[in-house]
RNA sequence: CGGGGCGUGGCGCAGCCUGGUAGCGCACUUGCAUGGGGUGCAAGGGGUCGCGAGUUCGAAUCCCGCCGCCCCGACCA
């Protein structure tokens, strides 16, 4: 492509309101222009990297077995009162009416179209498994559409939905999708993570969220260093400690500690680390159904409460939990909080729940229940009955072994670019999706769904690629990937001709190269090919065509090379390959 | 939906408090110079100051209403 016969629009200056580095990237480089909140047009530039993502899911979609097809944006609205998300799904869904004011929405999600087309066409188990699919604009009424086009309204989706005679079938299928999602984001470049969305669940294999690793992500994820391990931070196992407790070495005091409500105050004024310290959470359980009991919770200072695996535990499942007012705690502990503690409290009345960690502790620091006192040297066993339950009620932290027992912890953003799920019959069961098996009798298909945030993940590879000159594309998707920049094209004819000639050369390579034949200054040009991201730029100038050379440099090279006029085109070759 | 902020040329902003014929930088057009990292000089074009209704001799500026956008939260998954 020649710039001249092309569109590319570059701003010096991000739109103000634009606040993650992707979406003042996008505007910057022009690759999209916004319209509405969260509705965007895309432009030349950015349509050809959408395209190019969208060529290799369907690539590999096809690969796989799958088979595209391509349902309508606009969906009746039975379909949707059959499945009964006409009620459920609430605002989100952008309803409308035709001129005779039947009801329709904009597809948000395509499960009843394609389970209507499968019930109509399918009969026979011979016809199973089908896997059908499809790369197409969505509408979601998002309350607060925001980040570009990372959580638009209008995106767009790869959608597929698979049919099965049997759950084995529709488990193996999920297993493909797993492996041919894990091709196409490697292939397209990221760094991802999939992530399972349930970890207890029977084999945990009902849902996996794939995830690009990106600080500005919206999911904060547990990811293993030493394996591919990847679990939702509030989902996360906290393992007991491998060491287990030590013996108590110190003997147990009481200490003033005036003023000192928080455990980094109180670690502060004695001098300990704040991994000595406990602190102790009230709870209130139960409802008007069942009578209120007080629950004190114990944590490590420098932990924080998991509630997720708090209101999973025994006692506190049954109902919603709360935190107790400061009346109850006093009522119960007859201390005010901030010097609360599990010491010497009347454990008919107060049930002690300790964190793993905490369980192993020794020689710790905790609050005395009398204001403004702590009590240390505190050991389990000498100093007050064991804890009535030990349990993991934590969030995982950085460091943490990981659960997988290889390597530790860290925490990293995602940004959710992939979901896989297993549906089984939740809707083909209400739209009546049936099918014969080989008795003749009649069943219910298995079904499995599996999208692909196509135009998401042009925000998230950015958010993964950039630097202070802009967009770092993966080869794979960049809009280009070379660029030829001749210095003074429209003066020097012998410029003229070398990028004349080596533009053919590499499009004859099949080279998706751009010809920047606008005639700007050096620095406008270099600064307009950075900033779109562009991987590969060999400049033409006649300095170098005074030695037979032209000049190479990579999006992230910090200098450039020369390299022989005549290697020129297997050089990049070369570079395309090695990715 | 609650809290906060903002709407002035395509983009970034000043002007508003203290009313008096709308300004700067970038971008755009033209000319000359320049020609390997957003070049210089000069001359231009482009704005019902978000919309509506008020106050006033006079409103970008003050008052009221509405709309849109952004951020935080709630909601959603």
């Amino acid at each position: 492509m020649r710039r001249s016969q092309f569109f590319i629009s570059t701003l010096k200056e991000a739109p103000s309101d634009a606040e993650i580095v992707s979406h003042q990237l996008m505007l910057r480089a022009g690759l999209i222009k916004r319209l509405a909140g969260g509705i965007y047009t895309w432009m030349p530039l950015g349509l050809r990297v959408l395209r190019k993502i969208e060529a290799v899911a369907r690539e590999e979609m096809n690969r796989s077995g799958a088979i595209e097809l391509l349902m309508p944006a606009v969906i009746p609205a039975e379909l949707w009162q059959e499945t009964g998300r006409w009620q459920a799904y609430g605002p989100e869904l952008l309803r409308l009416k035709d001129r005779h004011q039947r009801d329709f929405v904009i597809g948000p999600t395509h499960e009843e179209v394609i389970t209507d087309v499968v019930r109509k066409e399918v009969k026979s188990y011979r016809q199973l498994p089908l896997h059908l699919y499809q790369i197409q604009t969505k509408f979601r009424d998002e309350i607060r559409p925001r980040f570009g086009v990372m959580r638009g309204r209008e995106f767009v989706m790869k959608d597929g939905y698979s049919f099965h005679a049997s759950f084995a079938d529709l488990e193996r299928e999920y297993r493909v999708m797993y492996d041919t999602y894990g091709r196409i984001f490697t292939r397209l470049g990221l760094t991802f993570r999939a992530v399972a969305a349930d970890p207890g669940a029977i084999g945990g294999t009902g849902s996996h969220e794939f995830h690009v690793l990106a600080d500005s992500g919206e999911d904060a994820l547990a990811i293993g260093t030493e394996s591919e391990y990847a679990c939702n931070v509030e989902l996360a196992e906290a393992l007991p400690p491998a060491e287990g407790r030590a013996a108590a070495a110190l003997p147990l005091e009481k200490v003033a500690t005036p003023e000192r409500i928080r455990c980094e105050d109180v670690a502060g004024l004695l001098k300990l680390p704040l991994t000595r310290t406990v602190k102790a959470i009230a709870i209130m359980t139960g409802d008007e159904g069942a009578p209120l009991s007080f629950v004190l919770l114990l944590l490590r200072g420098d932990h924080a409460l998991n509630e997720i695996k708090t209101g999973k535990l025994p006692g506190l499942s049954e109902a919603p939990f709360r935190f107790a007012t400061d009346a109850e705690v006093e009522g119960f502990l007859g201390c005010k909080p901030g010097y609360i503690g599990p010491v010497d409290v009347d454990r008919a009345r107060v049930r002690v729940i300790a964190d793993r960690t905490v369980a192993a502790m020794a020689d710790f620091v905790c609050g005395a229940n009398e204001e403004g006192f702590h009590l240390t040297g505190v050991n389990w066993g000498r100093d007050l009955p064991e804890p009535d339950l030990v349990a993991d009620i934590r969030d995982v932290v950085p460091g943490d072994p990981c659960p997988d027992g290889k390597g530790l912890l860290e925490i990293r953003r995602g940004i959710e670019v992939g979901h896989i799920f297993q549906l089984r019959s939740r809707y083909s069961e209400k739209m009546g999706c049936r099918f014969l098996d080989e008795s003749g009798k009649s069943q219910v298909m298995e079904m499995g769904c599996y999208g692909i945030g196509i135009s998401r993940i042009v925000g998230a590879a950015i958010e993964q690629g950039f630097d202070e000159r802009g967009i770092i594309f993966p080869a794979a998707i960049a809009p280009f990937t070379v660029a030829v920049a001749p210095m003074g094209y429209a003066k020097s004819a012998a410029v003229k001709s070398a990028a004349d000639a080596l533009y053919e050369d590499l499009r004859k390579a099949g080279v998706d190269v751009l010809l920047d034949d606008s005639s700007e200054r050096p620095g406008v040009m270099f600064a307009d090919l950075e900033l779109i991201g562009i991987p590969h730029r060999i400049v033409v100038g006649e300095r170098g065509l005074a030695e037979g050379k032209f000049e190479y440099k990579g999006r992230r090279d910090a200098e450039a090379q020369m390299v022989a006029a005549e290697q020129i085109v297997a050089f990049i070759q070369e570079r395309l390959c090695a990715g």
